[in-house]
DNA sequence: CGTTAATAACTAACCGGTCATTTATTTACA
DNA sequence: TGTAAATAAATGACCGGTTAGTTATTAACG
């Protein structure tokens, strides 16, 4: 009151708003869900008011999908690198690839969009489909190449490339979604690496012992 | 009216009525998730009134808890006969969860349960404690201990089983979520089986061809 | 000062939950 | 067995709180 430095209540800040609303939404809507969580919240978490929201985002939704769309863009870019990655050899290929996966998922903010697209799919079938256009459809055309090369190549046993691209990334879902979801594992966090060393045993070696009986 | 044949606005029928009450908002939090989904919705659907539910219910969040109580019963039969399975060789044994597994997950109403757990425990993290209590506390050390013996008993070469446990299931997971959450190798169904066996033959024999340097 | 970012108060609609009332079904009894 | 009283099941209108989105107004700042 005495104070004659009054600073003023807001800023004009335009250019940053958005972002700011971005990562505010992410935040809330990893800690509650899209539905449960009010564009006030955002807003506030934002600093700012909840008209200011509606500025720069025609609905709540368009937040959510802007959110998704941000978040993806990134991993477009770790797609081109993969695409190098195909000169190499698939075995090796396989491994970075993983490890890269693996390092990313295991951040909250990273595997928080694929989690609030399976919440979501729901009401919005579109975050479906984009998801699947800018991560999936890059993504998994790597993936199963690489493991057709390796085939051809003679590196790999002849298996099938679509359905061993599931036991190349599934154990790696596994893992994020039992420690994120349900915490189990949590002391494990720092043993990432211990873990994805185990899955490239088991998915490189297989599990049988070679003395064994293995074939099916 | 002038149809002498009055047939009642609605019957008394207090024995079905939570069954059906609990059918009907599965499929709708299947189809719209928890938040989205009105009382009012399953209601309708179950034929009969918003009020009637409360008969039944104390409340929506309720409806959801009795949701997965119901679908996580069955599942804890499953566990016994699992329990069961600890007799056979490990590998026979893992091969028949696997099957077990993939049939019961690919359909959409068993799937649905742990995807709208995934989906809601943010807001209510009682869920995630219940599924986990009920059935991960369950199946995992089953899965867990047949590796161990595995080991053990020199059939498995020397793996981590709290690790590999992930590498066993993962992939299961990686179809399902694939299939019903994006809707990637829709004609695949009926080709459940042959995924199941490509998933076994690289789990139990590796990727690596066996002239091939392997070894990590 | 004029432009525009930002606020704060507002509206309208929605929805979970309640309850007074109606209807179906069962029971008592002549 | 027929009928009326009793009970249980179900309805649907309603209430109150919440919240997405709007707008009149103010403040920042070049």
């Amino acid at each position: 009151m005495a104070d004659s430095k009054r600073q003023p209540k807001f800023r004009r800040r335009a250019e940053a708003r958005p972002d700011e609303v971005l990562d505010a939404a992410l935040d809330l809507f990893i800690e509650k869900g899209f539905a449960a969580t009010r564009v006030a919240d955002i807003a506030a978490r934002a600093g700012l008011s909840k008209g200011a929201v509606y500025l720069y985002f025609e609905s709540k939704e368009a937040v959510l999908e802007a959110l998704v769309r941000r978040a993806l863009a990134p991993i477009a870019e770790q797609m081109s690198l993969l695409s190098h990655a195909e000169d190499a050899h698939p075995r090796a290929a396989i491994e970075m690839l993983l490890r890269l996966i693996a390092g990313r998922a295991m951040d909250p903010k990273v595997a928080a969009v694929p989690k609030i697209i399976m919440a979501e799919v729901g009401n919005f079938p579109a975050l479906a489909k984009l998801y699947r256009r800018q991560v999936l459809d890059m993504a998994m055309p790597v993936v199963t190449g690489l493991i057709e090369r390796g085939v051809k190549m003679g590196v790999f046993r002849p298996v099938d490339p679509e359905f061993t691209l599931r036991s190349v990334i599934g154990p790696v879902i596994a893992h994020v979604l039992l420690h994120q979801i349900f915490g189990i594992g949590e002391g494990l966090d720092a043993h990432l690496d211990r873990f994805i060393d185990n899955h490239i045993d088991v998915l490189m070696n297989g599990l049988a012992a070679s003395g064994g009986s293995a074939n099916g």
